[in-house]
DNA sequence: CAAAATTCCTGACTGC
DNA sequence: TGCAGTCAGGAATTTT
């Protein structure tokens, strides 16, 4: 599943080849993914002509800034990939539901058989609009994220971006402060942290010493400074090695790549194998309908 | 108001 | 072998 790492590989790709770009024609072919438009035909005439001036990121979703000052947005939910072909001829995989025809030739695909994905064109606010952004994202100082979240306020519910954004470890612990949900789910809430999926929520706790479960309030200060610390490593070192492919997942980058930090994980998708830290085996229990992957020696 | 459950979807996998 | 059933999961929506 495309988490922050994996997206932040794919904007960093396409930032290099996509930024001057002209869009020439759009085909959609499941509607599905554009289902914030009231058509196909009103997001292709919202992306036809357009020049790409430039590719940003904010959690999982991507942001390409047109020349017209419109931004259009992509997640790729569970399974979507954006692929770029050198030639229409190049064979489609399986469930392309959008190509993008360049002006200089080539196409970007957007590719997603569980179609959780979407794409969607979102129009600038005139003067006198207020954003109402997240409450957790003005914690933050600096960054671009809180210029990103105003130009689309579609995405202006987001929590922190822990790359976008800086944010020190007292103001994340005002953000844990007084709550009592489980640890994991806080990390997962995009409106609160804006990036993190289950692979690296548990990588992120494994690496704090930390149990999922845990309620937000009931750490120590040295517990939320080890969390803040570990958010950052793992999401740094995860985009270093170009974010996880696993084997069932088919994460690539826009040129086909696979990434390596799945032979970095310390606990995800590691069920019975031993901590690389005690040895002891790592267990796996289901949380709300997701698996959860921890070591019960190193985190508590 | 917040948190849990449900929904969307297809490929991979399980068991008979 | 083949087929029905189950599981996986991000985020919007619905229910508790």
């Amino acid at each position: 599943m495309p988490e922050l790492p994996e997206v932040e590989t794919v904007r960093s790709v396409l930032s290099r080849d996509m930024v001057g770009k002209k869009i020439k024609t759009v085909a959609v072919t499941n509607g599905r993914v554009v289902r914030r438009h009231k058509n196909a035909k009103d997001f292709r005439e919202r992306t036809e002509g357009r020049t790409v001036k430039s590719i940003n990121r904010l959690g999982k979703y991507l942001i390409f800034g047109f020349d017209d000052g419109t931004k259009m947005v992509a997640h790729l939910g569970m399974s979507g990939q954006l692929l770029r072909a050198k030639a229409a001829k190049d064979p489609k995989p399986k469930h392309t539901h959008i190509v993008f025809t360049l002006n200089s030739g080539g196409e970007l695909r957007y590719v997603d058989p569980r179609t959780f994905g979407e794409l969607f064109v979102s129009t600038p606010l005139v003067d006198g609009q207020a954003v109402e952004i997240s409450k957790f994202a003005r914690l933050s100082i600096g960054g671009d994220g809180l210029a990103l979240r105003a130009a689309v306020p579609e995405l202006a519910h987001l929590g922190i971006d822990f790359i976008e954004d800086q944010i020190g470890w007292e103001r994340f612990a005002a953000i844990l402060r007084s709550r009592e949900t489980p640890l994991k789910a806080v990390l997962m809430d995009q409106d609160i942290i804006a990036g993190l999926g289950n692979i690296y929520a548990d990588e992120t706790l494994y690496n704090a010493g930390i149990l999922y479960d845990r309620s937000a309030e009931s750490l120590s200060t040295i517990e939320i400074r080890r969390l803040h610390r570990a958010i950052t490593e793992v999401l740094t070192d995860a985009i270093k090695h170009r974010g996880s492919t696993l084997d069932d997942e088919q994460f690539v980058d826009p040129e086909g790549r696979a990434g390596d930090y799945q032979n970095l994980h310390q606990v995800y998708n590691r069920e019975g194998q031993p901590c690389g830290q005690c040895r002891a085996a790592i267990l796996r229990v289901i949380v709300r309908g997701r698996s959860t992957f921890y070591c019960a020696k190193c985190q508590n």
